[in-house]
DNA sequence: TTAAACGATATTTTT
DNA sequence: TATCGTTTAA
């Protein structure tokens, strides 16, 4: 991101040191704030990340801080990586070793420093979602539940949730009869876990929570380390990792939270919150402004990125909301160009759209493609524009595919990795105790599962007594992991990657396989991964231990002293367990899917944090964004609004709204009317496309005859106001979002009107009798 | 052991 | 509609 010098920054005095010169007002302000907590609301382009590292850049040179000072916490590794590149480009620093990571990578660190006390093996592993899953389903089907009434996904999703909020299973509160039998679950899910030696996701950051809370020694010395926390995000801190952040800077006192002087920066943009379907809580911030008893607040409000078009509609669009806590942003760019509006007959039209325009933009305005990108609310929406950019001969690259240590073979290489370590991981084993195919079917694996049940341990400690053929055969694979063991004593990681790869027949059984070569290639890219993990994390014999890391350490020491424990450095975890470690928590790039150089294809989601020279948010329709499942609570509408909002901000200087009269959907055709976000954006940044005038199609009932005719709808009849709202008739003067009256059911709100004229039908919240869909030919409704 | 057939199901996602 | 997961049949 190249920043521009707001004008009063031209004013600031030269006296600055260098660091701090190319900061605005503002931008100063919170990185030189003092030791106190604060809290900084950073609009969407408005340096955050550069504030974030230029403080701790300042505090580290300035010598208020020595690096084993700060902790620093994002959400994904991404950022956490780009703050540790910026933090290295500001200051010759080696960053290595520093505190700054993820949640759950630093949760994760300070969980492998003290398993001793928390009485975890030393050997523990992560389970990741799909991990988690399939232990989930395995007891599942051991405990013979009903498949209707509980499955596996949803009893996944309560046990995330319990541990989002903090709660261990006989914390959960309990109403009725299904509660309870989640809760027992749960608890019997955590016994597994506790018994395999394994973690999932949740469970990494509620140990470390438990840890702090539970061993006041910890918790001091932690508390007296990180005089400094700077947290990025957030608004998208769920309740445990706001009370985690609490234990580090504070305790609690008759329910009351009372601060220990950490400096505590948190750093993020209520609008931008769009996480709360997982957990994240956006009232994080107004506590925390009660709880630390912030003084300090600081608004970014100047944005280096849009043009005065795009942010003005964006700021209008999120004024809809109730109980922000108020921001605006500002630009010094131009105004730029309008916001192209444009409605298509159909989902397929609108694609073509699309692919005109991006062609247009590649080829008139010399973009590069990787500068445009297509956003959408839901995935399946990808689907008609990559058809209709693969038509158009366009590369594209789309997001949020398999990553790199997702992908099944690699999964199957990371299983005979982690059962080298610790053989009780049944998960892993039974995910290839019979892969590659090795005469273990399932009826054998029911005798071992049913042998280890009753003697109460691990499958891998039941195969002795296995009898017959199916013992014979599982003793063979335990014979093997004793192999792969003894054969990776002593050895270094590439090593032991390829000697499972051989030995596990991995290699050899996609090397037969008809279309295996993709699968052989990234098994053979594990091994890369493995050598430059070792590399960069510095356990090869090139690795140089820079002086700061001794200064590190050395301060590490000396406070573990005061409190009676040896802080553990990163190094006693043995390289194999650092890696797989590594691949739980960060699971990698999704393979590019083209070119370098292509067109982004990716959900806003996706998108946050990213920007664009030329955007287009695509299916702006009610019902799809803002999403059905939305619209009948108003706080999940206004989520729905931040995330227009933070879709509207990606946009550098050009941006497109569009959406189709007709879409495929679920096999079905549906009809939306236009999104409320739509309408909700000041007239004067818009600029409204139509079909070319003429053509033969009118609003309604377009079938697939239209769609054929989709050359060209040209850019030529432009209005400049929202077309008349001629469709109004044929949904009986209905649109979401209004008050009507029924004659049997009351007052109610409509949530969606889907079809025209007599077909035409609205789904109605009411007030007294719920939500119901009614035939507007039929229906008596009137508007209030 | 594999392929075919059937049925449920269909926001958003990082760790 | 298309995809995924499970069951069934060969």
């Amino acid at each position: 991101m190249t920043l521009q010098f707001a004008p009063e920054t031209a004013a600031t005095p030269a006296t600055l040191p260098p660091l701090l010169q190319a900061l605005n007002p503002e931008q100063l302000a919170a990185v030189t704030l003092g030791p106190e907590p604060a809290l900084i609301l950073a609009g969407a382009g408005s340096g955050k990340t550069k504030v974030l590292t230029t403080r701790i850049a300042w505090l580290l040179s300035t010598g208020q801080l020595s690096p084993a000072g700060v902790l620093a916490v994002t959400f994904t590794n991404k950022a956490a990586k780009e703050m540790l590149t910026r933090l290295g480009a500001l200051l010759p620093l080696n960053v290595r070793g520093m505190w700054i990571g993820t949640f759950h990578g630093l949760c994760h660190r300070m969980l492998r420093a003290h398993c001793k006390l928390l009485n975890l093996p030393a050997t523990f592993q992560i389970l990741d979602m799909q991990d988690q899953l399939s232990a989930i389903k395995r007891l599942h089907k051991q405990l013979a539940l009903d498949e209707e009434r509980f499955k596996p996904k949803e009893l996944q999703w309560f046990i995330n949730a319990c541990k989002e909020e903090g709660q261990r299973a006989h914390q959960v509160p309990v109403r009725d009869a299904d509660q309870r039998h989640k809760v027992e679950f749960y608890r019997l899910y955590e016994e597994q876990c506790q018994r395999e030696g394994v973690l999932d996701f949740g469970e990494l950051l509620l140990r470390s929570y438990e840890l702090l809370r539970d061993h006041d020694p910890v918790r001091e010395h932690y508390q007296r380390r990180f005089r400094h926390i700077l947290v990025d995000e957030f608004q998208d801190t769920n309740k445990l990792q706001y009370a985690w952040l609490k234990l580090l800077a504070g305790r609690m006192e008759g329910g009351r939270f009372v601060p220990a002087g950490n400096a505590v920066l948190a750093v993020g943009d209520d609008d931008q919150s769009i996480y709360a379907f997982r957990g994240a809580r956006v009232g994080n911030m107004a506590d925390f402004v009660r709880e630390f008893g912030v003084r300090q607040q600081i608004k970014l409000e100047q944005n280096y990125r849009s043009q005065a078009h795009i942010l003005e509609a964006a700021n209008r669009l999120i004024e809809h909301n109730q109980g922000r806590l108020g921001k605006n942003l500002r630009t010094d760019q131009g105004c730029g160009e309008p916001l192209r509006v444009y409605e298509a007959p159909s989902d397929y039209a609108e694609a073509n759209w699309v692919v005109d325009e991006v062609r247009q933009l590649i080829g008139r305005d010399g973009l590069p493609a990787h500068e445009v990108a297509l956003l959408y609310r839901s995935n399946a929406q990808s689907r008609v524009l990559e058809t209709a950019l693969f038509n158009a001969g366009l590369p594209y690259r789309v997001y949020g595919g398999l990553r790199f240590f997702e992908r099944a073979e690699i999964k199957h290489a990371l299983a005979y990795l982690r059962l080298i370590d610790n053989p009780h991981d049944d998960t892993s084993l039974l995910r290839v105790v019979n892969f590659p195919p090795r005469g273990i079917g399932a009826r054998s694996i029911e005798a071992l599962q049913a042998a280890a049940a009753s003697a109460g341990c691990s499958l891998h400690d039941a195969v002795s007594a296995v009898p017959g053929k199916a013992g014979s055969h599982l003793a063979a694979f335990v014979a093997l992991l004793d192999v792969l063991r003894e054969g990776s004593q002593g050895q270094p990681l590439r090593q032991i990657v390829a000697l499972v790869l051989q030995h596990s027949g991995l290699l050899a059984h996609y090397r037969a396989e008809r279309d295996g070569s993709e699968r052989v290639e990234n098994l053979e890219e594990l091994l890369n991964a493995a050598e430059s993990f070792v590399l960069q994390q510095g356990f090869g014999r090139d690795a140089v231990a820079l002086p700061l890391d001794e200064t590190a350490a050395a301060e590490a020491r000396a406070a573990a002293s005061d409190s009676g424990f040896e802080e553990p450095s990163g190094e006693t975890l043995s390289p194999l367990q650092a890696f797989l470690s590594h691949a739980a928590l960060e699971a990698g790039d999704n393979q590019a899917q083209s070119g370098q150089d292509a067109v982004q294809l990716m959900t806003v989601h996706a998108a946050k944090g990213l920007e664009f020279d030329a955007v287009f948010i695509t299916g702006l329709e009610e019902g799809l964004f803002p999403h059905d499942n939305s619209s009948a609570s108003p706080q999940a509408l206004e989520e729905e609004r931040r995330l227009m909002y933070v879709a509207i901000t990606r946009a550098r200087q050009r941006l497109y709204l569009s959406h189709a009269q007709t879409r495929m959907l679920h096999g079905q055709t549906r009809y939306h009317p236009r999104s409320r976000f739509v309408d909700e954006l000041p007239a004067q940044c818009l600029q409204w496309l139509s079909p070319k005038p003429g053509s033969g199609l009118g609003a309604a009932g377009l079938g697939k005859a239209a769609v054929g005719l989709q050359p060209a709808w040209g850019r030529s009849a432009l209005v400049s106001e929202a077309p008349s709202r001629a469709a109004a008739d044929a949904t009986h003067g209905l649109r979401a979002g209004m008050q009507v009256f029924h004659p049997k059911f009351g007052q109610g709100q409509v949530l969606a009107v889907e079809g025209r004229g007599d077909d035409a039908r609205a789904q109605v919240s009411f007030t007294r009798h719920g939500s119901k869909w009614l035939a507007l030919a039929v229906a008596k409704l009137t508007p209030l």
